[in-house]
DNA sequence: GTACTATGTCGCCGTATGACGACATTCGAA
DNA sequence: TTCGAATGTCGTCATACGGCGACATAGTAC
């Protein structure tokens, strides 16, 4: 599932809420907002913070996954391509 | 790279920014916010708006993906477990 | 020494967020 | 019909968001 909006999110976060036969109310309850919340979110909120949609989606036990050509933050590959990455990892380090 | 909390995220955009060889203006720029937002994201602020996450995140050309067992709002697999789903999507469809 | 760029931080401001309480609607049961 | 549960919507309030402008620091180039 690829998300690019608020809406998409809304979807699944409502999507996985109803599999897990949850109401509005226990998955706010167990997020730690208000059912409210949960409404306009569903409703696919873009300005929602987003701390609470991880921890929304956490309560939900969906994992949010990041992909795009390069492994992230972990520069497990071993090859950095800019200069700029090391010196700044060198940085962190040291 | 598994994305669990706001910090995960502003270490990955500010990851891919550098990546990109673009300042924090450069990037501001591209999402259309301030370049304010963009070192507040960068620390890891959990209240920004998560519209404007996703936008920065579409800006470095990162994709968002979702796990975590079922397949999401998707439904096609054809086999959804709940009857709740079911009648719902009935719902929506008529 | 000066100038330029990139970054991090502070204060002020208009506006929206999220919480709370209440009501209406829909669905199921007796 | 009445009762109960889940959901969607409205109005109000304290707080924070995000934008703007300015300053300080670090590195580089002349």
């Amino acid at each position: 599932m690829l998300i690019r909006t608020a809406r998409d999110l809304g979807a699944v976060i409502r999507d996985h809420r109803r599999r897990l036969g949850l109401g509005q109310q226990a998955l706010a309850d167990r997020i730690g907002v208000s059912r409210q919340w949960v409404v306009e979110v569903e409703k696919g909120k873009p300005r929602a913070e987003v701390g609470l949609i991880l921890r929304a989606l956490d309560a939900l036990g969906v994992a949010l996954l990041l992909g795009g050509g390069t492994s992230g933050a972990d520069d497990q590959d071993g090859a950095a391509t800019d200069i700029d990455a090391i010196v700044d990892g060198a940085r962190g380090a040291g």
